[in-house]
DNA sequence: CAGTATAATAACCATATGGTTATATAACCG
DNA sequence: CGGTTATATAACCATATGGTTATTATACTG
């Protein structure tokens, strides 16, 4: 499995990606079902181009595609970047869900009591 | 609930935080336990204060916490933006489990042959 | 107090990003 | 063919990002 760097590199274009609120808003869209270029800039208060460019970080993140009809380049929702970056994250749920804060605060404190019992506790004293 | 813009920079801060190949390392170190910021540094071939920025990076998407123990400054992980992307993701998740996919491309078909049966399909035929 | 270790900040640089306006393509319509 | 609609590209601009080296701040140590 030597495709982990291409791995990480789509981790890399998925996440930026997502990280601009008009492209999420577009992914929202679009998953309500498949619309051209012009329906999905009208409710946004930027240029058209600008926002062919958003579909084309969109695209290249493999985020949706394009098919042509008639003039229109109708966009199209792909999940499986989605899926990925589900699949990346499952691996911290346990971070959330659930008291591991809380533990891994624990551990430290007992790893500081090691030198010296009742020493001064600067952070996290509040389980 | 008019957080909802504050919501949306969150996210936006906590994808563009995900969205560099060192720092999603660093979170996986994290999330083994707390780290100093040189015991994070050491795999990096780049400099301390690269480091720094990135720590800066994480802990202002909330990513990361830091307390202080003599000089050093451990870091650790906070779950918590990431589980508002897993939840922000939820909403997409019928795109990638299950066929979603292949029914909207089938909805698009049955649209595409109204005009004329037969008719040439560019994209996705490959159901 | 001087020295050392750990980390942050400053100043700088190159490239990326998100926007603009103007222009070019592509495909339909009469 | 000429016009119109839909979208992409080019050229440009300001700001953000990720890196560097040099310096500063903080806290332990002898």
């Amino acid at each position: 499995m030597a495709n982990n760097v291409n791995a990480a590199q789509r981790l890399d274009a998925t996440f930026a990606a997502l990280a601009d609120p008009t492209r999420r808003a577009i992914l929202a869209r679009l998953s309500l079902g498949e619309a051209s270029v012009s329906e999905l800039a009208r409710p946004f208060a930027i240029s058209q181009p600008a926002i062919s460019k958003h579909l084309k970080v969109l695209e290249e993140a493999g985020l949706i595609s394009r098919g042509r009809e008639a003039q229109k380049r109708p966009c199209r929702l792909v999940g499986k970047p989605l899926a990925d970056i589900s699949e990346w994250l499952e691996a911290y749920r346990r971070h959330w869900e659930g008291n591991f804060q809380r533990l891994d605060a624990l551990l430290d404190e007992l790893k500081a009591q090691e030198p010296q019992a009742g020493a001064e506790r600067p952070e996290g004293g509040s389980l």
